[in-house]
DNA sequence: GTTTGTCTTTGCGCTGGCGCAAGGAGGGAT
DNA sequence: ATCCCTCCTTGCGCCAGCGCAAAGACAAAC
């Protein structure tokens, strides 16, 4: 395994502050997994077998209604757990889908291992705690901004948060560098492609941002945020 | 202490199936907390120093959004924990308000001691995962419904939940007990106390339920399932 | 170069649900 | 009995955002 995989894993907010000794169990027991564009480590219902840890790549974590619709939660970038649930009961099922954005690469842990190494150090149980701690305050926010902000607020937080993620310095601006569609956004957002669209090329007009085909560049973070803030003259 | 509070306390989903005699030592460690009606057991943003199991009562976890917007996450009843991220780390706050709905007693424990226990038997800290597992998946729900249904459906869960943790059979049909403003039904479903009257009404006309000043009968439980998964003619 | 498929824009109509204001009604307290 | 306070209802106006349809733009494949 490479090093910077392994420095990659030490920083994970699953291994985190482990024990060396423990550590090295760490490794030895993870299986790597490639899944190419638009393929799923897993989806929403499977049972919960497996801990992943991002190598490279991009992966989004999305639900499906009853009716079909789809929620898009979150996009995970290099470094970052998902399936955590799995340390917990295997017999659980993943609350939704990973779907990889582009080709990928992640670490693997099962179960039975998962727990084995937990048993010797509980700063894992702790991290664990810790990561779904992050998760609740995230899901606690964004059902704030659902019932209380407008539909405009919720598409800057969005892509301030993508921005913040994902977010690639360039001359023009800050480019989230994702192949990111209307669709996508709307999903995240909680609304619909059609209103994406016409807030983005309005905003556009105003010189927030530059928009192309699957494309953001940021050009005043600033202006975005007192939008998010509802600062904004209406 | 009472034995029912006991078997209460054993029961609870943060101590179940501890060992014996750790089991013991909760006990000894737990300290008894008695708030009045509207009082507060914590703030949102306080520093996260105690758990709680409720041992009597009703308690409320509510929200504030910056705009002053109150939303209402869930209501506990006995036996149920809540401040469990005092487990994680004191410094934490804690992410919601705990308000009393009725005179309430709690058994708190703080950081230290839950630490100290959760060291001694593992079954802890796995508790408390699974506790914040739930309130993943419950704030994954809500979301859900947030974003895909509309507002008749969100009060038809409401209540159907409510019913179903504080329901109690009555010959009119099933009775909501606890003291419910139309407000709190509108926090609770992401709506304004208006359209929660009007909807409410326009059910009893319908013979659905039956309601009276911060009380709610429900009579064809069933309808108002078909209504939450739109089943419903429109 | 042309085709094909996906992504995006835009116009138009529509309506669910919000905001407000004014009034009603129950239930404690004195 | 009366007052007062909180909770509830209802009418009316309004608009943000959705749904759909049709057409445009881009990229990749052939």
């Amino acid at each position: 395994m490479k090093k910077e995989v392994q420095e990659l894993i030490r920083q994970s907010s699953l291994f985190r502050e482990v024990n060396p000794d423990i550590f090295d169990k760490v490794l030895e027991t993870c299986v790597a997994r490639s899944v190419e564009e638009d393929g799923f480590f897993f989806m929403q219902g499977d049972p919960a077998t497996h801990a992943y840890v991002l190598v490279e790549g991009r992966v989004k974590m999305i639900q499906i209604t009853p009716s079909g619709q789809q929620i898009t939660m979150r996009i995970m970038t290099p470094g970052q757990t998902y399936g955590g649930i799995a340390m917990l009961n295997p017999r659980a099922g993943y609350p939704a889908t990973a779907q990889a954005v582009e080709d990928s690469i992640a670490m693997a842990w099962d179960t039975s291992h998962l727990r084995e190494l937990a048993g010797k150090d509980p700063s894992i149980s702790l991290n664990t705690m810790q990561l779904m701690h992050g998760y609740i305050s995230e899901l606690q926010d964004r059902q704030q901004a659902l019932v209380t902000e407008r539909v405009e607020q919720r598409i800057a937080r969005v892509l301030l948060k993508l921005a913040a993620q994902s977010g690639k310095r360039t001359d023009e601006g800050v480019l989230i560098d994702l192949p990111l569609t209307r669709q996508d956004v709307a999903e995240m957002s909680g609304t619909t492609l059609f209103t994406v669209s016409r807030t983005l090329n309005e905003w556009e007009r105003s010189g927030l941002l530059k928009i192309g085909r699957e494309r953001v560049v940021i050009c005043s973070p600033h202006g975005l945020v007192s939008i998010a803030d509802d600062l904004a003259e209406r």
